[in-house]
DNA sequence: GGTTCATATACCTGTCAAGGCATATTCGAT
DNA sequence: ATCGAATATGCCTTGACAGGTATATGAACC
């Protein structure tokens, strides 16, 4: 299965989980919010489909997609070590990195 | 300036920012951890720096390198309407999912 | 000034993905 | 059965991008 990075790193793809997130929506739906060829939305929904991001109940006619956040974790997973890098202010982070990869200034020995 | 969307779904760029993340490294370091090809190295950090994920210092022969965590808050960002999916557990999602697009299933006016 | 180490750039090539267009499928209504 | 609505799929073209190889830059040291 495709990463959830390579799958996100499409501008539309993210606009359509967005609007998913609030609500479900058929194909229909997602086609006029997106001004999008309707084509172009089933050909996205299949990436995220086979990527497990969104899963389709049929209704009638109508496909109504809904978000399958799962995936999504793993990017929030990598973030992570990344956050305490912008919860402490920056002074307070370049001190950080000073004393990760400590190099001897001067003789700290004796 | 690219999204940092696009940057981080090559997955050799994120291990770079993961190194980077823990320490600053010169280019030779993340060559021998990368197990990579130097100019591929290079490469991948020009995208990162320019869009703003690393920046350079100039020491003797070696560049170092360090993280400029910024522009991943726009992830962090983008991210944060879907955290609420798996902070409650699956079945209250699913009784959110079936309020969220009010389908009227028989009549329920009188 | 030439040599070597450390890094960057230029060029080429294969691959892969998105968009456009035409067409197929599937279901409901008449 | 036929038609139309809703959605999916196939084919094609084009552009972007990563990897490889060769080469260029630039600093340090003799």
């Amino acid at each position: 299965m495709v990463s959830s990075f390579a799958i996100i790193s499409e501008p539309n793809r993210r606009t359509i989980l967005s609007l998913l997130a609030s609500s479900e929506c058929s194909v229909g739906e997602l086609e006029s919010r997106l001004r999008m060829p309707q084509t172009s939305v089933s050909k996205h929904l299949r990436v995220l489909r086979e990527a497990g991001l969104v899963e389709a109940r049929i209704e009638a006619q109508k496909r109504v997609y809904r978000l399958r956040p799962g995936p999504l974790k793993e990017i929030d997973a990598w973030l992570e070590p990344f956050r305490r890098f912008w919860t402490a202010h920056v002074d307070a982070l370049e001190r950080h990195l000073d004393r990760m990869d400590p190099v001897p200034k001067k003789g700290k020995k004796h």
